[in-house]
DNA sequence: GTGCCGTCTGTAAACGTTTGCATCCCTGGG
DNA sequence: CCCAGGGATGCAAACGTTTACAGACGGCAC
């Protein structure tokens, strides 16, 4: 020591008030000098903050929440924020990551949940988190939420194939995965169907056909489709991964696209610029980046807030007017 | 308290002997029901364990550390270990990351790296860490590690389509990454002319394009190479996501595949067995698991291990016999 | 009956910070 | 010249565990 207390140095080293700018200086050269560091879990025992954000997202082989991920981090690491995560791999996780929300609450000063659809329980975030809570993918009584209009965006989606002319649209959707009660299929199955009827067309149940999340769904699921006595003109893909399914089996299937069909997606993945794939985007790194921003609003004390994200047309390649 | 010491508790709660069957059983009753839990701030400060692991991964585009994170995380959340992350966006989280892997270490039991190439700062892992390190996708000095042989899978990818027939086979090759010194091109490339040579056939530099590590790329090299005077019947893809884009760049050109042009890939993405893609299987999330069991071997007090994983050929749709 | 050992339990000292409070000193106003 | 006030510092008490050590007690061998 330079001869001055441990409180001293501890007040120098975290930038509060009541410190001579002399002292200040001495004690930070000497402590670079000695390459000293607070003991992080010393401090966080004293002082009750963990600089910790405990992150929550499942992997049902989406590449959603790695976006966010990377997102969030970015903002996390230049807060001095560590990132817990807890991944949910298998549907049981799910329960489990809800059942210990109290004792992961308290190695974090903040949580954020991505796709964790706690609101399907029907409680409020109160029922099981002791953190400020964000939630991503879904609006949650007492959290902050960052979402999209999923009907609205699927609505969108189908206009636009209408706007070019098809009349015969199928839909590739995605179903509930068992564990994990998203209300997301619904929204987007209604959004499809708010498009048709606006546009006086007839809402074929024929057309509606399971890809279960997979792009070997999405295959499979055109296949269905174009056995069917009048085969669609274009699809809608819930998803991205559906849509490159079904543009494999289309060329499989020696159909043209978007000549003889069109094929819209939704997410914006990866590979979907590479591919050309025609989708609406889900700007999901950027929604991340605000939850992590968020996230540290609430654990200063600001309030609650919803925010929607927009969800932008992508107009590419597999999208064109009937054949 | 039922009337028992502090002490006590703590022993009865851990399992650890010299604690009456009896006295345990009241104890873990007591706790039971008021949803008593150990502090964890607490008990890391006293005990100097802090249950946690730190995880370092790039996110340079890929999907592969999002997969490994999944098998990772799925081990420790069974042994009781939070996963503490620090993903690098950028290249310069590396440098940041590295310079403050001191610091990281005083927060983890124990360290995984996902292709953080440690190795090429020519140091051990000592020189960064203080901790238990392993390593995946590098050897590193000081560190158990889990590769796979790289030369070897490429040469493999590169005999698979000479067995085929082919005679002019080219290569979409991945840069080096800025800031992410990596060996692992040249390590492919390197295979992929060991097979030429060992089968007789010239390596031709105008057939290895570089393909930047992304499907757009991969179009683009296919395009560069189909210009060339005499055109390759093959290509191998030093990833599965460049092969996407040379896959879409054929059907651009009006190339049957196999047909025209046999494709090779390499890592087994999430789309290539729907996508029917022919590739070179790296197992991410098992090698994930490995990696979670033997960096917990390490703290645990076992020696360093080295463990080279297989990378079997994938035969799928799009290699076949030479036109 | 004595001594010893082994099991169980309690006491108290860490662990390394943060923070409320007391103290000291210096400045400026009356 | 005295006193009030406030900035700078130190002291010591948390924070809630873990763990070394010391007792207490009972059983068993001699």
């Amino acid at each position: 020591m330079t001869g001055v207390s441990v409180a001293t140095v501890s007040r120098a080293l975290r930038n509060l008030p009541y410190v001579a700018p002399a002292t200040r200086s001495r004690v930070v050269e000497a402590a670079a000098e000695l390459e000293y560091e607070a003991h992080p879990q010393a401090s966080r025992l004293a002082s009750g903050r963990t600089w910790t954000i405990g992150l929550a997202a499942p992997q049902f082989g989406t590449w959603f929440p790695f976006r966010a991920l990377g997102g969030i981090n970015s903002v996390f690491a230049q807060s001095g924020y560590d990132v817990l995560i807890s991944m949910m791999t298998a549907p049981e996780d799910r329960r489990r990551f809800l059942r210990d929300a109290r004792s992961f609450c308290r190695r974090v000063d903040g949580i954020v949940l991505i796709d964790t659809f706690v609101s399907v329980e029907g409680d409020s975030a109160d029922a099981f988190f002791d953190r400020p809570v964000v939630a991503v993918g879904e609006q949650l009584e007492g959290a902050s939420s960052i979402t999209i209009d999923n009907r609205l965006a699927a609505r969108r989606a189908a206009e636009h194939l209408i706007e070019l002319g098809h009349e015969s649209i199928g839909l590739v959707a995605g179903p509930h995965l068992p564990g994990l009660p998203t209300p997301v299929p619904e929204q987007r199955h209604l959004g499809y169907a708010d498009a048709l009827r606006a546009a006086g067309l007839p809402v074929d149940p024929e057309l509606v056909i399971d890809g279960e999340w997979t792009a070997a769904g999405g295959a499979v699921a055109l296949s269905r489709l174009l056995e069917s006595a009048s085969p669609p003109t274009a699809v809608f893909c819930m998803s991205d991964e559906m849509a490159f399914g079904v543009l494999r089996e289309a060329a499989r299937s020696g159909l043209a696209v978007p000549g003889d069909l069109s094929v819209i997606g939704f997410d914006d993945h990866d590979l979907a610029d590479a591919l050309g794939l025609t989708t609406m985007r889900q700007a999901v790194a950027e929604m991340g980046v605000r939850a992590a921003e968020t996230v540290m609003a609430l654990i200063d004390g600001e309030p609650v807030t919803d925010i929607t994200w927009d969800v932008p047309l992508m107009v590419r390649e597999t999208t064109g007017g009937v054949g």
